[in-house]
DNA sequence: GATATTATTTATCACTCGATAAAGATCAAG
DNA sequence: CTTGATCTTTATCGAGTGATAAATAATATC
């Protein structure tokens, strides 16, 4: 970059020494433009990151921010909003409700509908900067990912295996459809937290993560509610039933 | 908490109002208890809290920590090097290549104590927030545990599927030894950087995960390792072929 | 073209940060 | 007790922070 760092103005910028006056803009858009940048400078830089920074980023002045944000909370909380709430799909509730596809169909088509949605680097990264300063926003939405999308596919799936219950989803239901998620989620991490590979391709991972889930589902879950409903405890929960200590002969998978 | 916040010293402390004055301690012992506290410190409030909080938790002054760091970047290392590096157990790898236990025990056995190693509150987020800042300390451990774990695991399972080729490593088997991994570290993520979950028993997750691992390597490695000897695509990671659907789903939605 | 409006900048404040130097307090050796 | 060494504190610096008020410059309106 030779150039001084001139925010493109459109204007003819002869060769002045002087950081040449940002281009008045009109306040809506300004203030979307802000919103949009930050989201971009606090993913990157975290929220630490100061506004002067933020400021010369978009070729202004840092006062400027505060006259159209009363604080730099107040900007960030805007961030927040835009990229959380802004993201959400209320149909994906509603598709993995609709019982005239195949569970399998579902989550597949919802997980090739939720990864876009989400894995990038500003969702990703301000999810993790918000997660670790303990933020209520993300509190919020891990419980809203849980209440919306995760307790629907235990629901879908007790469902799809015949089992007619009323009981609450069991620990082994929930867990079961954390792991799948956690599973896809991961890939997410790796490319836009770590960082380590930046051409990840979620469709193999999502394919996996969905088919352990059937899979284990179709093991666990009758038997979990069974127990439930008579009050035992959860069988998979406990601790490993002598669990791989000589031979393989006990129960080889499948 | 009504007491007023005083040092451990041993001594008696009469009601009074001034600080109290640290007690004098060996330069080995006071140097070990910053990093120590330093460790918990960073990993609750982020590289970017204070070193005067950090030092007022420890009853000392802040100044007293240059005496020992010689800036707080040097202190920071010093935590890395005891969280990171101090944890790290060469026997996971050994374990993992002992061929003499069939591949399920191993792989459970590695996460049975992989898992209490690293799941905890320090270290989960320490490492947090070392990915996002982009420290190559952070991308230098996921190299570790790609090279010493995840890898050895890939070949290892060859040698159970009776695979023999000397080709390197394919994507396919990368993934899913990755998947699996994801599967069992998000509990973590959910405990410590959520902080959803309190009292998570990750048997249940990481046995899951290593059948989920199992049963897909039993499927697709064998065809994985041909392929690409044959300089063939890996086909697992092709985009679906046509995913076991009935209806053809015009479309997944959007 | 003159005037009012307002988007943007300059200047600045109070505060916190990491870091340094000098003074003070504690302990061991004589 | 005296002296010297060193662990800890007080005092302070310069740089950077979020935020405010006043000055400037571009636009809109008459």
């Amino acid at each position: 970059m030779s150039t001084p760092k001139m925010p493109e103005t459109g204007l003819e910028t002869p060769p002045d020494r002087k950081p040449a006056r940002a281009a008045r803009m009109n306040p809506e858009a300004r203030r979307e433009q802000l919103v949009e940048q930050a989201a971009e400078f606090f993913s990157e830089n975290g929220f630490d990151a100061g506004t002067r920074q933020l400021a010369s980023q978009l070729g202004v002045t840092q006062p400027l921010i505060y006259r159209y944000f009363k604080s730099k909370e107040d900007l960030i909380n805007e961030v927040y909003r835009m990229v959380y709430v802004g993201q959400w799909q209320d149909e994906w509730t509603s598709r993995l409700r609709d019982r005239s596809l195949p569970m399998q169909d579902r989550l597949i088509a919802f997980y090739r509908s939720y990864c876009p949605a989400i894995f990038n680097r500003r969702w990703m990264r301000i999810f993790f900067f918000a997660a670790l300063k303990g933020l209520d926003i993300n509190a919020r939405y891990v419980a809203r990912v849980a209440k919306r999308i995760l307790h629907p596919i235990a629901d879908e799936m007790r469902a799809e295996l015949g089992i007619d219950s009323a009981a609450p989803i069991t620990r082994t239901e929930e867990e079961l459809v954390w792991l799948m998620h956690g599973a896809v989620f991961y890939q997410g991490i790796r490319e836009h937290v770590y960082r380590t590979v930046d051409d990840m391709d979620y469709d193999f991972g999502l394919r996996m993560a969905v088919d352990l889930y059937l899979v284990k589902a179709r093991d666990l879950v009758a038997r979990a509610v069974a127990n439930a409903e008579d009050g035992k405890p959860d069988p998979s929960l406990v601790h490993p039933p002598c669990q791989a200590t000589r031979k393989p002969p006990s129960r080889p998978w499948q």
